[in-house]
DNA sequence: TGTACATCAGTGAACGCGCGTTCACTGATGTAC
DNA sequence: TGTACATCAGTGAACGCGCGTTCACTGATGTAC
């Protein structure tokens, strides 16, 4: 027995080595380090739960109280490493929508990455957007949240569209639409990712061509 | 102070005077007296974390280690609160397609009573479409869940449109398309109903509108 | 009609677990004089 | 160039919590004789 925990055993996964101590002025080192380790934690184990404060510094090969001298309180932990993700959502869909003329291409391109970034991050989709609220801090707002994952590119492409008049109706119950399209197809996957569900990208295809079909004539 | 647990005071929520002993024959009346307040402790707190077995025994006046009378664990309580509650959508599927001829406004039907369904019970709506499986038991077959569920009903409305040339592709993809788009919609809602989300039926009309006249022409 | 007895519907007490968080502290390191 | 000292980056130990589950038991009740 090397631990030195009174109270508990943790396990499951990634012990660590004490870690040495940062040089003086250098502590912020450990704030990036905790953010690693419990995004590293959350991808491997796959389950929200498992992500403990504890848990957490022991993986980072560090005592519990430490990581208070970085953050306040576990959710504003869990909170940080989904938003450091989250942000890198803006990226995809800026390279999956770069040198794309047609707006409702831009759509569907959108449609397309928004899929492959949720499935590809199961976890953070999770916590993020089906989870509730509460495990969030309680002054996050929501909508700069959307702005910074990238929904700007979105609301651009559906004002394009119907400014071309390459699709009826208001913009934002496009954008509303197009985002629960998706968000439906991810989020019913990732919670019941053993169920026989049809083809990804069949799905897919077949929803965006529908909906962009039903919505590029008036009524 | 007149509990006499030993270990714990749970608070919150529905204490109940120390429930008057069954007849002899008469043990399984206390399963349904569990399950009812399992229930009512999910919709009270709206919270899945609050139902406990032992919050559970505390509201309905009975000790915890007689809830493994009935049941024999944790996972399977909560799946029979959920299920039982699920079999009724059944029952509103069924009013709500009632006396409608037109397959395609029985899918309607079918949408709107879906999300007036998750929407009015959400805590049970978010263990069964938005939680790990983890949380239900390990045998428990989502297809008939589903259909007990009433999914019957749409997966015949599809078939039927399709036949009578009023939607056009495969019926198994309308199905999931629209179970998405549905799920979409409520789920989002759950999991962030503090946002301002669009009214609600208008953003249905608009989805199912334009869904519906998407698919009712060929390619 | 009376009584022994099996059964049924529970109880009481405890088990070990891991959790978030707090508090007083330590010891290396850089700085001022 | 040497030393006292403030500061910084952590540690060690404990707090109280509620959880799921187990185990040996109890006492009322119906039944067989």
């Amino acid at each position: 027995m090397t631990t030195t925990d009174t109270d508990a055993q943790l396990g499951v996964v990634a012990p660590a080595p004490r870690r040495t101590r940062a040089r003086r002025g250098q502590g912020e080192l450990l704030r990036a380090d905790i953010l690693a380790a419990a995004e590293r934690l959350l991808i491997e184990t796959g389950d929200e739960a498992a992500v403990s404060i504890r848990a957490v510094a022991k993986a980072v090969g560090v005592t519990p109280p430490s990581i208070y001298l970085h953050f306040a309180d576990k959710t504003e932990l869990m909170f940080s490493v989904c938003q450091v993700h989250w942000t890198r959502l803006d990226e995809h869909l800026t390279a999956a929508t770069a040198g794309v003329e047609d707006p409702v291409d831009r759509l569907r391109a959108c449609g397309r990455a928004y899929l492959e970034f949720g499935l590809a991050n199961p976890e953070h989709y999770r916590i993020l957007f089906m989870n509730k609220p509460t495990e969030l801090p309680n002054d996050v707002d929501m909508g700069e949240l959307m702005d910074s994952g990238g929904f700007g590119h979105v609301s651009q492409a559906a004002a394009e569209a119907v400014a071309q008049g390459k699709l009826v109706g208001d913009p934002a119950l496009i954008v509303y639409q197009a985002w629960s399209m998706v968000h439906g197809i991810v989020s019913l996957r990732i919670a019941h990712h053993d169920m026989p569900w049809p083809d990804l990208h069949v799905l897919l295809d077949h929803c965006m061509l529908s909906m962009f079909r039903g919505l590029a004539s008036k009524g």
